[in-house]
DNA sequence: TCATTGATTTCA
DNA sequence: GAAATCAATGAT
């Protein structure tokens, strides 16, 4: 038997919860059955200071939600074409999320929404509350391998090459 | 390696 | 207002 995860999971920090969301489901409960998908692929974005995170820029209309108390969803649209899916972490104020990049069945970050129906509503929502969304704790502990994260060169280093992407190994 | 694509941000 | 930017993908 598996359960939702609570608030609790989310309140550590994005390196934190990246790791440990890495391995887990997400739940999408679309119309009548749930589908879960384990998530193999997370990178880290550690707000304010880290270059390569949005909200490091300022607080702006779309990086608001990322502000927003852990648990939350952060989607926003990049390239005109790809919906982008992050999960708050932290306390509220912090801004800090992490992107998950990859699920089974579905590798790349631009294909795990598309794939799950993710899009701009599911903005904001909460993994805790929400009845069409939410994490469950699969009981896996998988080995996992960590990386640069990948499609954010503009930012610079030392960001570029923190090893804040996680995947399970394989 | 290049075109696609449109919301967001930045600059004037 | 207008221009540049972008956590990517798929076709070539």
């Amino acid at each position: 038997m598996t359960s939702r995860l609570e608030r609790t999971f989310f309140l550590d920090d994005a390196v934190t919860v990246a790791r440990m969301m890495t391995g887990m489901y997400i739940v999408i409960n679309a119309g009548e059955r749930a589908e879960r998908y384990l998530i193999t692929e997370t990178e880290a974005y550690l707000g304010q200071t880290d270059k390569a995170c949005h909200a490091s820029r300022g607080r702006t209309g779309r990086t608001e939600p990322m502000f927003l108390e852990g648990g939350h969803l952060y989607i926003y649209f990049v390239y005109g074409m790809h919906w982008m899916l992050n999960v708050v972490s932290g306390p509220a104020e912090s801004p800090q999320a992490v992107l998950i990049r990859g699920v089974q069945h579905f590798s790349g970050p631009g294909r795990v929404t598309k794939g799950l129906g993710i899009d701009g509503s599911f903005n904001r929502e909460d993994l805790t509350r929400s009845r069409r969304v939410w994490m469950e704790d699969s009981g896996l502990r998988p080995e996992l391998v960590a990386g640069p994260r990948v499609g954010i060169n503009y930012a610079g280093e030392p960001w570029v090459s923190k090893p804040w992407r996680f995947m399970i190994k394989n």
